[in-house]
DNA sequence: ATCCAGCGGG
DNA sequence: CCCGCTGGAT
């Protein structure tokens, strides 16, 4: 899809040049940013991937794929955003909903992250009960609502009402670090963004950057077979040097904590109710009451996740008891 | 082994 | 205000 030559740039309407030519902070950025809004913009609308959340304007709908898309690959989101919204079609819906199943479709569709599905459903609750049913239309509203921070409020700022400010992920990061020479530091990201998307096009705009993000410029850089149309403004593609911002270290999910928390979701969104024993043998074969990773290490585990408000001790008269909340 | 990123809370 | 946690699939 290289989409092959230039795509005459030049639209029509040049008009406000104006602006005060260099950026602050910023004298990377080229002068004429209006060519270099043009470039992107329109090579996002000649060819771009089609996600079904890009075709629809329902900010609970955009919400949900953008939680979703936080934390897992964007094939894998398309199904599970589509069942979810089957299951839950509405902010009232979701908000109605007992947040147990929640987090068990969260778990069931391998979604990680358990606290995020937590957090959509109280934000659903938020919405009907502070707002009426009615989603803010403003990023400052939106960042009220739980889990969502400054990224997603202006995402769905965006996506839904189109009066986002410029999105900053660690995609549009790259970008910009690549392209202008940007400094990794968020504040020197944040006024190139913002100075950079044109006034008042957030919905295109970001959708553009991060296309561009995620398919020219990702970890692995491929200019040319898609096509970049930043290519004669690029730094980095000019001198070779396709460098990004660090990469925070992962640790091994293998044998972590994560690792068992989730299989303790998974299995109590299966069995309502288990003992503690019996689930700590079904999340680890070695598991023995009194040994390594006995009793005491799952209780700990099982309080931080009732801390987390996704799980439930109930004491029995004989026994503890373990389910989803 | 490597990839996916932003958030609440301490 | 900075910190570290979060669940997997491939």
């Amino acid at each position: 899809m290289t989409d092959s030559d230039g795509a005459g740039d030049r639209a029509g309407g040049e008009s406000d040049g104006s602006e005060d030519d260099r950026v602050e902070g910023a004298p990377e950025l080229p002068a004429d940013r209006d060519a270099v809004r043009d470039a992107l913009v329109d090579w996002y609308e000649a060819d771009h991937r089609e996600f079904p959340w890009r075709r629809t304007e329902d900010p609970y709908e955009i919400l949900v794929s953008e939680v979703m898309s936080q934390q897992t690959q964007l094939d894998r989101v398309v199904s599970a955003w589509e069942d979810f919204l089957d299951e839950w079609p509405t902010a009232a819906a979701l908000a109605g909903a007992d947040r147990a199943d929640v987090v068990a479709f969260w778990s069931d569709h391998s979604l990680g992250y358990n606290n995020r599905a937590k957090y959509l459903h109280e934000a659903a609750g938020q919405v009907e009960s502070e707002y009426g049913g009615t989603f803010p239309t403003e990023p400052d509203e939106l960042s009220e609502l739980m889990g969502v921070g400054p990224y997603t409020a202006n995402a769905v700022a965006s996506f839904a009402f189109n009066t986002g400010d410029a999105v900053v992920d660690t995609n549009v990061k790259r970008v910009l670090y690549r392209a202008f020479d940007v400094p990794d530091d968020d504040d020197a990201f944040e006024r190139v963004a913002s100075r950079l998307m044109p006034p008042g096009e957030s919905r295109v705009w970001n959708n553009a950057i991060m296309e561009l993000g995620g398919v020219a410029c990702g970890k692995k850089p491929r200019c040319d077979e898609a096509g970049c149309p930043w290519r004669e403004w690029c730094h980095a593609y000019q001198t070779g040097d396709f460098t990004a911002p660090d990469v925070p270290e992962q640790p091994s999910f293998e044998g972590s904590r994560r690792q068992f928390r989730g299989r303790i979701v998974r299995l109590l969104g299966e069995h309502d109710e288990m003992e503690l024993d019996a689930l700590g043998h079904r999340i680890r074969v070695d598991y023995a009451p009194d040994g390594e990773h006995g009793r005491e290490w799952l209780r700990g585990l099982v309080d931080d996740l009732a801390d987390d408000g996704l799980v439930r001790r109930e004491a029995r008269s004989d026994r503890t008891v373990v389910r989803l909340r």
